[in-house]
DNA sequence: TAACTTAGTGCACTCGGTGCCATAATGGAA
DNA sequence: TTCCATTATGGCACCGAGTGCACTAAGTTA
């Protein structure tokens, strides 16, 4: 189709609108090489809106990859190239949070307690612009309700869980694998999730105000 | 987890006038009527027993269903008819677990604080006889470290969950679907899975002791 | 015996996912 | 220009989990 441009812009071209991942990530620390061999075809974001679109007027499961592939101009295989599972559509580029969630742990002085630093890094991490919410509804929607992608979220929050505990472990003096980190790690999740929820089924507006009430309670041990 | 005895003693049926008790297990809470027509060629807990056994033997993803029904002497189409999916397999009786787990927040006295209830029942429903603990130990190792058991495992702890968030929520006079019940259930899980896993995974001796460790660290907001 | 009830089986089919190999497109070097 | 290394795409066959359906087997009751 089009997404066909010269002039060597690197991926990542995605839409004018939004896709700021904000400040510098340079995990991407891609030297800037000439691009060689045939270029691709089209681009994980692409891909993602175009199911997403199929996702939400034919529901996931009524959705075939095969479906997917047809509507991007691709085959089934190469669909099978730019994400892992169909699953893994939905979750866009979790990857780049994680980084960006880990940095912010680290750079928190370290006199500031655990549990006020967890609060604003998760806060921090989670403040999307105004263009990027109907699509994140769309996904935390899915997520949080088709059962295969429920049940596929418990991979991606392992992860996530992973970040936290290792920060924890630092702070309290033990292995991330401990009971303390694994129980803050599993905790925060466990109240960003319920946040998230919220806000995507239920009417609430603020998502990052959610998200910040959630881990103030999760701190006071639920005494309100 | 087989309790399979004969003699038709019913097991403390449940009484009806709740909030629709997700219903168990047939077998334990058939009126006793006689048995008609051909009989089971098999039970739930026998396939179980042999399906964990090539697990532990040979890997969840490598051990095909057509190889538990042959072990089993059943065919694949039969097998599908006592487990919903082969994933399930792993989770033997989970839904008894959850209606005691019910009972125990429903009986507690209401003067007692939420976080001290929630801390009993949890351990109270955990709490294990010598003979389990191998299979337990097997089952918890499973589900939490082959990748899609951990990701069916989120469709089990969605249900936990929901009983916890009624529970909150009828003691903190909101809807479970309200922040607050919901990071109580969340965070609580949350502590209980850090638990588990840490008793399968680690040389950890006493299972009851942790949960109780977990969530007591829950209640204080993790100031230690 | 027949009628009824419940369990088991075989078969074909769908769908997600993978391994393998051929082929297309591109830049660079000879 | 031609050839080559590189990278992306595509087709195909195949596997394994699940499912719908029609049929058979094994019981009980009348």
């Amino acid at each position: 189709m089009d997404a066909r441009r010269e002039g060597g812009e690197a991926v990542t071209e995605a839409a004018p609108t939004e896709t700021a991942p904000a400040e510098a990530v340079p995990a991407e620390v891609a030297p800037a090489e000439v691009a060689r061999g045939r270029r691709p075809s089209t681009t994980r974001a692409q891909i993602a809106r175009v199911a997403l679109e199929l996702f939400e007027r034919n529901g996931f499961d009524e959705t075939t990859v095969e479906d997917i592939a047809a509507a991007v101009g691709i085959s089934r295989r190469t669909l099978f190239r730019y994400f892992e599972s169909k699953r893994d559509i939905v979750w866009g580029e979790f990857a780049v949070e994680l980084v960006r969630l880990r940095q912010h742990l680290q750079e928190a002085p370290a006199d500031e307690p655990l549990m006020d630093v967890l609060r604003r890094a998760v806060v921090s991490t989670n403040r999307f612009g105004a263009g990027e919410l109907d699509e994140l509804r769309i996904r935390v929607n899915l997520i949080s309700t088709v059962p295969t992608l429920v049940a596929h979220s418990a991979l991606r929050y392992a992860e996530w869980r992973l970040v936290v505990a290792e920060f924890a472990a630092e702070r309290l003096g033990q292995e991330p694998d401990d009971l303390g980190p694994q129980t803050v790690a599993h905790a925060a999740l466990g109240a960003a999730m319920a946040a998230f929820s919220r806000w995507a089924h239920h009417d609430v507006e603020d998502l990052t105000a959610e998200v910040d009430r959630a881990l103030r309670l999760l701190a006071t041990g639920f005494r309100a």
